[in-house]
Order: C-alpha cells, then structure tokens, then sequence
DNA sequence: GCTTGACTTCAAGTGCACTTTAACTCGTAG
DNA sequence: CTACGAGTTAAAGTGCACTTGAAGTCAAGC
C-alpha cells in the first residue's frame, strides 16, 4: 500500500498540511505511522478526510464532528450521546437546508427586481418567508 | 407608530443589543433617529433583521450582506457588483443545500448503523458521496 | 436628592477554525 | 560537506461575528 506524506494529502484532498495537523490534534485524524518523524499515511485517509469536510461544511464544529466519527462505535454512553447529538444535528441541517431554500429563493427573485429598495418589494419580503422555492417576479 | 428601544427590539427579534449596535456600526441597520442620546425604532426595523439573519444564517458574511442590503437599489456600479455577488452566492447556497442535504443523509443512515465504524459501512459511505435524499440501511 | 435600571460609547476580549512563524531535523543531490 | 526541500514542534497570530467591561448619561420613582 502507497505511503503518502502530508504534503501529497494535502495537495490530492484540496487542503494545507497545518489543517490536517490542526484535524490531527483536535483528534478528527487518527495520528498516522511515522518514519523518522513524518507521518505517512495511505489512501484510507482521504474516506476520512471526506467525512470530516462533508460535516464541517454542513455546520458542524470541530467537537461535534470529533463526536460523529468518533463517539459511534463506542460503549452505550458515548454512543448515547452521539445519537442525541445526531438528533439534534439532524433538525440544524434541517434548519440550514430550509434557510438555504429561502436565501436561494430571495436571490433569484431579486435578481429579476427593479423595486428601488429591497424592502419595498412586497414579493421579496413575501419569498423571504415562505418555504416552497416557487419563483416570483417584482413590479 | 409606537416607538422601541433597542431593549425591546433585541427582545422581540430574539437577540441581543450589542449585536443590534454592532450590525449598526457595520451597515447592515440604518442609525435611528434618537430621544436623548437612546435609539428609538420602529416595527419596520424587524422586517430588517429578519433579512440580515437570513443572509447570516445563509453563510453571508456581514460585507456580502451588508452590499445585498443597500447595494441594491444604488447606481449602476454598485448594482452591478451586487450582481456578481447574488450570482457566486447563488452557487455557494446551491453547494450549501447539496452538503446539508447529504449530511441529512448521512446523519439519518448512520441513525440506522450498526457497524462498528462509520468508515467501515459501506452503505454509509456511498451515503457520503451521494446526491439524492435516498434512505440506507446498514449491516 | 438619590438610587435604579436601561441605555450610551469605546476598547478590549472571546471562540472558532485555522495559519503563520521560528527554530529545528531529515534524506537526497551536487 | 553543504545546501535544499519537505517535514517537525510549540506558540503566537488571523478574521469573523459578536460579547464584555468600564465609565458615563438619563428619566422615573422614592
């Protein structure tokens, strides 16, 4: 199996060599094998690095994240909490999706408004609250 | 028009004055008029922050909110960048929904799962990496 | 008149997710 | 042997979105 160094990681997954250190410490990687002092590390690293990016771009913090990767094979308290974490979780993503829906949706509508301030435009507020992602045009 | 202090106001958007002074300081709110040196505001003054918290919550940092808010309605130069900025972040919500849609996925296969690490579940996994809401079980 | 509570400003502090810096160790090439 | 590039550490720095602290103002109630 390849051993890759930190630069090659860093360079193929898209990131710097500090950030995985930084993940390394704030226990999201586990601290690979080293040879004479450096970390090598195999392809396996990329499936976790994918994860850890996937939650930290959808919100979570680093402690969370640590939790949701690590706290799940756990015995019965740390998997506990993970699931109440999970829950919790799952309604933020919720939230986020559905405040994303409505940013996208506010966009687009003002993208085609001509109203002088944005809050003069009954149909920009009106989007700014609902929920479906129908388009409205201005004026 | 009944008239409020910036107690009120943060109590009734649900937060706090100082990031109301602070969103002042920064553009995003105009300066009220003032009884005595207190800002005093008006129901209008909601509709507002409801759109700054959207674009906040949206992954808008306070300069791309502060340009969709007044941006708009400015002379051809600043509408013209508020453009560009609704275009790219047009794309950075798209992404956002994408990621929270496949950690809402992820966070509801793995609810499932009972192997004993999550890299270790291949349907969690391909989870990761899918597009669609589609539901997975494990084992 | 004095206290109380909500407000004011300005400056400094906080927490997060990293980045940067300084001083160091290696293996390899010339 | 020296120089180079890539790696190492610990500690300090960064940018963002606020928060907190210190010191002061003001209207209302006792």
């Amino acid at each position: 199996m390849k051993e890759l160094s930190i630069g090659e990681v860093a360079r193929q997954a898209g990131l710097t060599a500090s950030a995985l250190r930084y993940y390394e410490r704030a226990g999201l990687l586990p601290a690979p094998p080293r040879r004479s002092r450096q970390r090598r590390y195999t392809e396996a690293v990329f499936g976790r690095i994918s994860l850890i990016r996937l939650a930290l771009e959808a919100g979570f913090t680093i402690g969370e994240t640590r939790l949701f990767l690590t706290g799940f094979s756990e015995q019965t308290p740390p998997a506990a909490r993970w699931r109440a974490l999970a829950a919790r979780k799952l309604e933020e993503v919720d939230a986020l999706m559905d405040r994303a829906r409505r940013m996208k949706s506010l966009l687009e509508t003002s993208f085609q408004c001509r109203c002088p301030r944005l809050e003069d435009c009954e149909k920009f507020l009106r989007a700014a609250k609902r929920k479906p992602t129908e388009v409205l045009r201005c004026g």
